[in-house]
DNA sequence: CCCCCGATTGTTATCGATATCGCAAACGAT
DNA sequence: ATCGTTTGCGATATCGATAACAATCGGGGG
């Protein structure tokens, strides 16, 4: 076909292959593959020439090739909620950070909250034989627990402790973070403590947050029932806004809010400030995940802080011993890691 | 070996392969491939079949290994610059939702802001042979520039309306935002408006609405000048809240200020209701991007709104179409598509 | 009754790399 | 000089699927 304008670039060239750049090398196939790896034994010279080749036919790998005798993709699947305004970005991006450095590349996948959707995302991951799994949940589908265990690969659960761990976990337990707030708040002289959380049980840490909260408030002897449930997960700012409203309508005598997150904490306290409800004159305001806006807002929030970039990078190392194990046929030993969590109190209570 | 406990599941069992069900379902393997594809034309008998081998064997399809044969990963290479609280999770969002009903997968990298990783990542990606490559940037090195243009496979660059566009484009002139911004601040009675924005060059949407801005002030006959550079991008809400003291500090006399992202506006924001500095009685305030917390701060923020998750669905559906050419054999014809901004006032200014 | 066609299924040849084994040359130690 | 031991490289056989083409079987039209 003729081509008229001479700046359109032929979409359809086909790549080079490893085999025309060891014809131009004058060696194997094989030398290639090795000159290309950093581990290969191969004499400088042949090195050299060989990258002059690469370089000449702008050849680059083909991993996808490469995966389908080595056995090994070099995929991590990871799976989180969302990944919008959310904790689990950090911890995705500290995964990243540390398996990177091994040549591991993540293959990322929302759930939106939902376990109907991991379980077909857990499928859809697995078909890319990934060579091991993160995953930001400790609760699944019946299949899809049946999938990740027969599926030969580590898997790592994270961000919860599940009671019956598929393999590996990093995480730690929400509810009790959420209790040791409301213990705290309970400590600075609050008596009537309300918490305001997503309205639906899909989001089984916030779940979590608010038993530990209900757990709280029991053994402290505190009124009880002060909470109000408010839009689907991740629960918003404005849904924040107007959830407090709801409690202090409810409940005029509450003296304090636990939100299930820092966002919704955030937009409770931004709507007092508009209806000129003092936070915390009138109501003591608390998040959770320690957001930046948690420690950039005026007031500043309290909050509980977890490291989530911390999470995934431990959730990434606890990856990479499983792997190694696996690779100089140790049987890997499930680990459980749970990661620190603190209270922090700033002006907003 | 010895399995003392027996709750422990085989790591190293080998996943079932198309050829066990095949034999299991007493057809041969080819028949089994169409029977998992949607459109392949196989008796509803023989389906059945094999489905149920596949249920019996709980066989996954090895999509890497059909990539090598069918010469189609199905992966699209997104490259965004970072994906903590910014603006791109929306895009990533967006594209995924449009790729995956085709039964594309997302592969995801960070650049950093930084076009040296960007070089890298590309190297990386192309590694993966994906389909199509979607990459928030115009602006790259030489040699990243060459390696996508012979990759041989659609391009869409996003979020920026490059000079000299690779291929096809999705995006809007942050310089005309900001502008425009500019001049709604102006008619609003501004006449002595600041710009805050991050300190390095590597955030090229950034250094474009800072020109936006210098263009604007240049045209309007305002003074000139009033810039404050801090921090690396993405440049964060408490930087915003540091810039904003020396941009006062050292002109006293501003009485608005443009900030290079809502992040850092509302950084700015709480900053001064920290200091008792009144927005927009002491200073109006406005930022870009129309994040969540703009809308839902006290005061909301007057900010340009970009959909950013439809930016994502459109550079997906570009890119769906000229996958779509080359498989009908047809050249796709590099596309521009611009999208709109608007901007949007609230009460911060 | 023959031929052609569509629907369904099988055969064979890749796809592009790497694992494994094997061999030759270089090297080092007795 | 001899005999291991490395070191560097190549030949061959996969890895698990799909493309392309061939084959088979019924049924309808001529």
């Amino acid at each position: 076909m003729k081509q008229f304008k001479p700046t359109t670039r032929p979409i359809q060239k086909r790549p080079a292959t490893m085999a025309e750049v060891a014809a131009r090398a004058g060696v194997s196939t094989m030398t290639v593959s090795r000159a290309l790896k950093s581990d290969g034994a191969v004499s400088e010279e042949t090195r050299r020439k060989i990258l002059a080749a690469v370089d000449e036919l702008g050849y680059v790998l083909d991993l996808s090739a490469g995966a389908l005798s080595s056995k090994r993709t070099g995929f991590v699947a990871v799976l989180v909620p969302s990944i919008n305004n959310s904790n689990f970005s950090d911890t995705a991006r500290g995964i990243t950070e540390v398996i990177e450095s091994e040549g591991l590349q993540m293959l990322l996948g929302y759930t939106d909250y939902d376990m109907e959707k991991e379980e077909q995302l857990v499928q859809a991951m697995l078909t890319r034989r990934p060579d091991g799994i993160i995953i930001t949940d400790g609760r699944h589908t019946p299949k899809a627990r049946r999938m990740l265990q027969s599926a030969g690969i580590p898997v790592v659960e994270t961000w919860d402790l599940p009671d019956n761990p598929i393999d590996h976990v990093v995480g730690f337990s929400n509810a009790e973070a959420s209790r040791a707030l409301v213990h705290r708040l309970y400590q600075k002289g609050y008596r009537n403590i309300g918490f305001i959380g997503g309205a639906s049980r899909r989001d089984t840490r916030g779940a979590d947050r608010r038993m530990g909260y209900i757990r709280a408030v029991e053994e402290l002897g505190l009124p009880v029932g002060r909470t109000i449930s408010f839009g689907n997960p991740p629960i918003s700012m404005e849904q924040g806004g107007q959830a407090i409203v709801h409690l202090i309508e409810q409940w005029p005598d509450v003296d304090a809010a636990v939100c299930v997150s820092d966002l919704s904490a955030f937009g409770a306290i931004m709507e007092c400030h508009r209806r000129g409800w003092a936070v915390p004159g009138r109501i003591a305001i608390a998040g959770f995940g320690d957001f930046e806006v948690s420690r950039c807002a005026w007031p500043r929030i309290t909050t509980v802080a977890i490291d989530c970039r911390n999470i995934g990078r431990e959730a990434g190392r606890v990856l990479l011993k499983a792997l190694d194990d696996i690779q100089h046929e140790r049987t890997p030993a499930p680990a459980t890691l749970i990661v620190p969590f603190e209270v922090i109190e700033r002006e907003s209570t």
